[in-house]
DNA sequence: CAATGAATGCACTTCCATTGCATTGATTTT
DNA sequence: AAAATCAATGCAATGGAAGTGCATTCATTG
């Protein structure tokens, strides 16, 4: 079992305060989030810091961003079957439309998707909309 | 054949020399186009005015916006296959990476997305990024 | 301990989406 | 046809988010 301060540097990322509080902030959350999230979480913080915190982190490859239509990115740890840095895979994420909150689907695969003759596709981006599990009563 | 006076009419649209004018755009042009786009097109008019003019056009269901995920808003007329009010039609959208265009691929449709349990599906938002037909050389 | 380089914080810029309001223009009512 | 009404347009301004420059702080290393 690492340590958190083992496993960012095992990818080569410096540790610092800041750093552990976002990548655990990151990790309690089982939704993905915005950078006013992150803002509005350490108040204390410079959004610069926290912006630069996480584009570090998606640079060396532990967290991804997601474009779920709404207009503003977000952002997710990688991790429990996402091979984000593949370029094959597929990124399926799930927008909810009642409480707003886009959910990483890395369990479900999609099948190839099959694109006209003379179309190379290098990345798909799916993202589903409807009403998730918590607010559909189930 | 109607006129596309007619056309605007039949959909609760007011004729206007600017609509008429924004609608021939959008009609020409075989790829998605973004606000600055048009309004490069009509460098007289106002932006907000073309922006509206969009809005409207979508709000009456003849446009519909494509998000691919480059953070800025693309247009296009729903046509040919295109029956984006209906909610489980698919926005299949393919984005080329080296000329920037996006077109919709209209006519390939895309097998039903699973959601897990308690997940209910509304919407789907499928967005491809490589290389298109006329930048791969074919 | 000094030096170096990265991390942080502040200020600022840019870009796009969107709204308020006054004015113009067109359509309907009298 | 003139007046009244309502939508369309144009101008100005706002807001939100992404991104950059630079000075300062912090931590690591020689």
């Amino acid at each position: 079992m690492k340590t958190i301060e083992q496993f960012l540097e095992s990818k080569d990322i410096r540790v610092t305060a800041m750093r552990l509080l976002v990548y655990k902030f990151l990790a309690e959350k089982e939704v993905t989030v915005t950078l006013s999230d992150i803002e509005n979480a350490f108040a204390k913080a410079d959004r610069t810091t926290l912006y630069r915190t996480v584009k570090t982190f998606e640079d060396k490859g532990i967290v991804h961003q997601i474009d779920d239509g709404t207009g503003i990115t977000k952002y997710a740890l990688c991790e429990k079957g996402c091979n984000c840095e593949i370029e094959t895979d597929l990124h399926l994420h799930f927008h909810c439309n009642n409480c707003g909150e886009t959910v990483c689907l890395t369990e479900h695969k999609i099948p190839q998707i099959k694109v006209p003759d003379g179309f190379v596709s290098e990345n798909v981006n799916l993202v589903v909309k409807g009403i998730c599990d918590k607010c559909s009563g189930q």
